[in-house]
Formats: C-alpha cells, sequence, structure tokens
DNA sequence: GACCATCTTGCAAGCGCTTTCATACCCTGC
DNA sequence: GCAGGGTATGAAAGCGCTTGCAAGATGGTC
C-alpha cells in the first residue's frame, strides 16, 4: 500500500462518530440520525474514503468473490463468456475473480487453490479438464459448463452438443456431401468427445465410414489435421470442424492448397466465435451463444449464492448458416 | 464461505504450537526446530488448511495485488496481452486482478476504485481512455500501455505507432498504390491517433491527398467503414486500417461486393492478432507482440513494486508481409 | 558454576472492519 | 412526575493473520 488510506477510524473521527456509525451508514445496517449521515458522508468525501473490502470481507465473514477458472484470457470463444459474465454480475454484490488455467491440468489445481485460499463462494468452471474428486474438498459449490460433473453441490450447464454436431452433419448430408470429415481433438473436454459422437451418428446411419482426424482445438492444429486429413483422404468434400479455430486453420491450409472454399470443399465449424461471421466466405457454424451462455452462469451462480437450486435450462445449439458449405450433386 | 475453513489457530492447536509458530513456517520468516516445523507440517496436511490471503493482506499491511484494467476480457488484441501477463506474473508473489472497462468511461472510473479499494500496490491500464487527473489521486503507481500519461508514479510503454504507421503507408507506396485510404477511429487512445498521423505524413509526403474514414475498431465498424469509404472513393485500391478487426471487417464488405483481396483491393491491418495470420489470404499487419508486451509489462511492474524504477525499453513495431498486398504498376 | 550470547518460542497487539450488547436518551401515557 | 418502550449510539470483541517483544532454553566460555 503504496499511500496509506484513510481508515474507517479515521472517518470516525472527523465526522464525530464512532467507527460503528461510519459503518452502518456506509451498510445501511441500522438506522442513523439524518445529521450524523451527513457528517459521515462528508468526511468520506473530503477524505477520499474507500473501505476495503479486505477488511470488510474477513469481518462479515464472507468474500462476495466468485472464482471463473477459464483456460486462457486469450481465447475467442472463452473471452467473451467471461465478459458477458462479468457484466451481468456488475449489479450484483458479487465479484467475479478470474483465473486462469493455460490449458494445463497442474495450472488448474493452482488456480482452484488459488480460489479456495480467496475464499470465494462458488466457482465456475469453463472448459476445464477437472474431475469430481479434485473439486470435492473445496467445499464450494461449482457451476461448470461444458462438462458434465457430478457431487455434492455441483452443477452442470452442458448444451446438448450431440444432436447439434449430429444435426450439422446431416446438414452436410442432405447438401449432398457423402465424403465428409470430422476434426475433433485429445485435448478437448466432454463437449468436443459429444460432438465427434455426433458426427459418428449421422455418419453410421447413412452408412458412410467416418472419417477423423485429431488437432489440438487451436488453428495450427486446424492447418495440421486439414493436411492430414487431404494426404489420407484426398477424394473429401466437405469437413466438420470440433471449432470455429480448428475450422479456420483448416480453411488457411486449403487455401494454400488452392482449393476454394466452398466451391472445391464445404466447411461447419463450432462455437460462432465472434470473427467467424466475418471470414471469408463467413463461416457456417454452430453457435454457442457467449452472451446467453453467460447470463445463464450468472443467473445460476445468483441462484447459488442465495442458497437457491439453479435452474441451467439448456441453451439450444442452432447452425447458422453462412457461405462456407455448398450443395453438391451425387 | 460455505464451509468453514479451518483457521491458523486450529493447525496450531493441533500442532502443538502457538500460532505464531505457524505462521513462521508458512512465511519462513524465522527459524522454527525441524519437529515443530513437521508437526506443523501434518497438521496443515491433515486439515487441508490454507492461509487467507485476505487475512495476511490485511495483518501485513500490502496486498501483493496488481490491478490491469482493460477494455473487454473478448477482445483479440487485450485478451492475449492480458494472458501473457498473468504468465509472466506466475512465478511473481504477486497476483493480477483484471477488470473490464466494457469501453466506458463510467466503467473505467468504477473500476479503478474498485482496484483502489483492493489496495492494489500497482495498475496496469491497456487502452483506456482514462487522464492523468482521475489516476493521481490513487496514490498508487500506475503503468500504461498505448497512451502516454504523464504524473507521479506514472509510466508508459508507447510504441511508436506513427512511424509503424507511416512505414506501412509507404509499403503501400512502394507497392504502386495511390489510392491509399485508411480507417481511422474516434473510439481509440493515442495510439489510434498517431496510426492516423503517420499516415498522414507518408501520403502528404507524396503529395497524395488522404482518404479517411472512421469506424470503432470492430468488425462491424470496419464493414461499415469500407462501405462508405468505396462510396465517396470508389477508385481506392489500398486500405491501412486501424487495427486488424477493421481490416477483417472492411474484407467481409469487400467480398460481398465482389472485390477480391489483393487483386483488387489490398489490405493492411495493424495488431497482428492471432486470427490475423489465418485470414484468406492472410493478412498483413504491423505485429504488436502480445508476447513481448505482456513481458514488458510484467517485468516493468516486477521492477515498480520492488522500489525501482522500471525500465520500459520500446518494442519495435514490424510490419508483417503476409498475402492481402499486391502490388500495381502506376 | 556463574555468566552471557544465541536461538527458539509464545504472548499480545494490531491490521480495518462488523456486530452484539448495553447504555443513554427521548417520548408517551397514566 | 414517573414507569415503560423505542431508538440512536458507542464500547468492545472478534474475523484470521503477522510481528515486535520478551521469556525461556541451550550451549559455550572463563
Amino acid at each position: 500500500m503504496t499511500r496509506t488510506h484513510p481508515t474507517i477510524a479515521e472517518v470516525a473521527r472527523r465526522a464525530g462518530v464512532s467507527p460503528a456509525t461510519v459503518s452502518r451508514v456506509l451498510n445501511g445496517t441500522a438506522r442513523v440520525s439524518q445529521e450524523k449521515v451527513r457528517a459521515v458522508l462528508r468526511a468520506i468525501e473530503e477524505l477520499g474514503y474507500t473501505p476495503s473490502p479486505l477488511a470488510q470481507s474477513l469481518a462479515k465473514g464472507r468474500s462476495y468473490a466468485v472464482g471463473i477458472l477459464l483456460p486462457d484470457f486469450g481465447s475467442p470463444f472463452y473471452g467473451p463468456i467471461l465478459e458477458a459474465i462479468t457484466l451481468e454480475l456488475e449489479p450484483t454484490p458479487f465479484r467475479p475473480i478470474a483465473v486462469p488455467g493455460h490449458w494445463s491440468l497442474v495450472r488448474e489445481l493452482e488456480a482452484l487453490d488459488f480460489l479456495k485460499g480467496h475464499r470465494v463462494e462458488a466457482i465456475v468452471l469453463l472448459g476445464t479438464s477437472l474431475e469430481a474428486s479434485a473439486l470435492e474438498p473445496l467445499g464450494v459449490p461449482i457451476l461448470a459448463f461444458g462438462q458434465r460433473l457430478l457431487g455434492p453441490r455441483t452443477w452442470s450447464l452442458v448444451l446438448n452438443n450431440r444432436e447439434a454436431a449430429y444435426r450439422a452433419t446431416r446438414y452436410l448430408l442432405e447438401k449432398g456431401h457423402r465424403h465428409i470429415a470430422h476434426i475433433s481433438s485429445h485435448r478437448g473436454g466432454m463437449d468436443v468427445r459429444e460432438r465427434l459422437l455426433g458426427y459418428r451418428k449421422a455418419m453410421r446411419e447413412m452408412g458412410l465410414a467416418p472419417r477423423v482426424v485429431y488437432g489440438n482445438l487451436q488453428e495450427d492444429g486446424g492447418y495440421e489435421a486439414a493436411r492430414e486429413l487431404l494426404a489420407r483422404f484426398p477424394d473429401t468434400t466437405a469437413i466438420f470442424a470440433a471449432n470455429d479455430q480448428t475450422a479456420i486453420g483448416a480453411r488457411l491450409y486449403l487455401f494454400e492448397r488452392g482449393l476454394a472454399v466452398p466451391e472445391d470443399l464445404s466447411l461447419v465449424g463450432f462455437d460462432d466465435i465472434p470473427l467467424a461471421a466475418y471470414q471469408v466466405p463467413p463461416l457456417t457454424t454452430v453457435r454457442q451463444p457467449a452472451r446467453e451462455v453467460g447470463r445463464a452462469l450468472a443467473q445460476a451462480l445468483k441462484d447459488l449464492l442465495q442458497g437457491e437450486t439453479p435452474s441451467l435450462s439448456p441453451i439450444p445449439l442452432q447452425l447458422v448458416e453462412r457461405g462456407s458449405v455448398k450443395e453438391v450433386r451425387a
């Protein structure tokens, strides 16, 4: 603390009242006479006083903090969700404290420790690979997005990824494609595996052989996966990628190979990150609406912190048709 | 605090020592006999004890927290910088606490208050429009990126945007372009204005009339700006955008208009966000390396917090040539 | 064996705030 | 004029931790 902040005692002295009274006007926890209220307010103003949340938390016995664990602040998918949650939490007394797990389990566990230390009253898990066993000892309610976690005081917001992936694949099938590949990943969580399952189901139903390669859910992985894909299955006419970053990476490889999208190959992504609509051609993808996900998560958080059971109605996943898919004749 | 955490007193009781001793082994602030160390460690282990940073901060009189103010967690430019700073700070005892200003001055001021309340020991400003006058009363050292701030205990990391913009424009000129437009913004900070100045200078030197339109530094603004641009200056052959998001937005408009990049129009961005290299064609842009910026900022932070004057050597801005610019004959 | 230096340890105060409890005060009603 | 019931306020304890201070223990020296 560079320059020492004024304390409640100083405010009290200046206003000619006791610290207790200052606290009461600050929190509105008891009636205080008009004149003292005024005196206190003036003293606060003059001193530029800001109460210390640290001390408040300690005294009140609660932190009003909620932890949000996400893979990476730079993620085009999780970043906007974090932003949305933060925005929704603004009008509440609760403050998010966001920590990145940097895509590593160790870091995620460290982050958890950190949050535990800070006595967060709940934790939101975005795209982590944590297991229930690591969470239970925290003794804090958990809200997970994208993975199904079971345990006491644990809730999950999981959207129907399998169904959405199934529909996305069906969509390609209906457009006449038969040689459809999927770029999945070993790195992702349950949602990524579900997408693979949905793809498989659609292919199986048509008696088609699935073609699956794996990336890292990042652009470079998508690029490499596309290379592998075309080497192994040169007659592929459509690619369904497990996320938009992968699709965008794949698209660059196609471009470099001189393959046009959608004329030579059709492409479908997943997530609908902000930049998806601005790709050339605009990327057809399954939309996971960050804003709504953030809202739902924040709402569940509020319920949770008021001791209620959170209502987590799943958000429908919509395929948004843009320009990266072409109809082909059989 | 859902389930009450064990306190230092419980650990002490269990280990058969005083709380002071536990504190000493925790902090290594004094010698403690081997056997007691072991007893304490065991007790900590058994109880699953984690010290409360809140209480520690209060008692120590310092928070070990640094505030990081950025416009938006979802920003493809600032997100990665935040990530980089966080990563660099990991091995230090300092913890970043990031708050978004949501592109609004009021919010930024609120965020500042929040940070002040939390007794952060320093504040990093990323892309804000705050003025020195709002910062001074905080009494905390400030580190600004992208804007030059003067004041006591205030430092700025400002890269030579004007020069880089000048060179980017020169680059286009050397490629034979003469009808070069710039998409700027009223919304940005000093760096955006500097880019405009650099562009102007290059154009003036060649006796060319500048063509400037304005966006909001987001994709949609770039799209709209491109529309306006082509309406007002149909013979434009190259666009230099104030940032990559703008360039990407503009590019979509060109695409919809049936204009090819770079065949019909060349495009240059600024920032080199992660997705820039994956655009089609890959976007030629001025690189502001997030990783290095983060590192420099974190290093300055460490210096600062150790009472030293931070050394902020500017990072060179490089034009990275990719595929969105074509040479034209005069 | 007395004395002193050194090391380990506990006591207690204090960090900035909240909150319980008790006190002092004022008003009402008889 | 006094008992009774509110109401506004302050004193003080306590939240979980650190740290200055002093006491006790240990060992070495003359």
